[in-house]
DNA sequence: TACATATGATCAT
DNA sequence: TGATCCTATGTAA
């Protein structure tokens, strides 16, 4: 499920519905505990979304457990940093909330909603600096406003690797992932073997407008839908004929995971398909 | 019960 | 490139 459009949806309702209210924070796993700790009864502030990262930013420093005394933990610079990774998932209750899974790391409870996480690669508090760092090892995000794509343009000319390899590392952009990666090289008709500095201003204006409204549509729908009512060109579609040319749909590994494409129809410059 | 699988990312070699 | 981590789900046995 998550590539940039669920973490942003995430963002749309967690703001909506646990900013500005008290949380009650837990660990139901327990590989949380101190984090949530810290965090309990305090009020969230705001959810941010940043590729496929969410900010969870807090009211006040909390009271220290230890009394008082000064850490780096305190001060009202502490975030919590969600990322889902591969398995990660959040399931928001509004009625009553089943128990949490034996592996729930996260539970965020207002007097409207229970929210459970589950197997994220990262949850965890983070001070001012890390997240510095972190967002400086990251591309622009297609789904935010302030996106410059003049920087993915940049970072894409100095890649010496496939266009398709290119677009799932996070420093070129932020946000995409296998299924978008593929469908959006079959809409442009880009061959996703091509070298990534061999893309035309063009075809990379294309590429970038192709993965803003795919982005957005996935935000608005909760899920990858790029091809007609309920489909997908390509991703996952190993073997099945083509949408629009009716060849087989080939797959490679490309950047350890599978890419799917069209031998025929992302030939090179090929003739793009309708964007949908 | 077991296993395969999944829209991710990091670290070691 | 391969090993590794994270969890839930569906199918096979």
């Amino acid at each position: 499920m998550p590539e940039g459009h669920t973490i942003h949806r995430l963002a749309r309702g967690h703001r909506r519905d646990l900013a500005g209210r008290r949380v009650a924070v837990s660990s139901p796993q327990g590989r949380f505990a101190a984090g949530a700790a810290r965090l309990d009864g305090r009020i969230l502030r705001d959810v941010e979304p940043y590729g496929k990262h969410l900010f969870y930013r807090w009211e006040g420093g909390g009271e220290a457990a230890d009394g008082g005394r000064v850490s780096k933990w305190e001060g009202g610079g502490e975030t919590l940093h969600v990322h889902l990774g591969l398995f990660g998932t959040f399931r928001s209750y509004t009625d009553e909330a089943p128990e949490p899974t034996k592996g729930t790391r996260l539970a965020l409870c207002t007097d409207v909603v229970t929210v459970y996480l589950a197997g994220p690669t990262i949850c965890a508090l983070i001070d001012p600096l890390t997240e510095d760092d972190l967002r400086n090892r990251l591309g622009p995000d297609p789904l935010r406003r302030d996106a410059d794509p003049e920087a993915a343009y940049a970072a894409l000319r100095r890649r010496r690797v496939p266009i398709g390899a290119a677009l799932l590392d996070q420093r070129v952009m932020a946000g995409v992932g296998n299924a978008y990666r593929a469908e959006a090289l079959f809409v442009c008709g880009i061959d996703p073997r091509r070298a990534a500095h061999s893309l035309t201003r063009d075809e990379f204006d294309q590429l970038w407008e192709t993965l803003v409204a795919m982005l957005r549509k996935g935000v608005r729908q909760g899920r990858i839908v790029t091809a007609g009512r309920s489909g997908r060109f390509v991703y996952g579609r190993l073997g099945e004929p083509c949408r629009r040319c009716g060849a087989p749909v080939a797959g490679k590994d490309m950047a350890g995971r599978t890419i799917f494409f069209c031998r025929i129809c992302q030939c090179g410059g090929g003739v793009p398909a309708a964007v949908p």
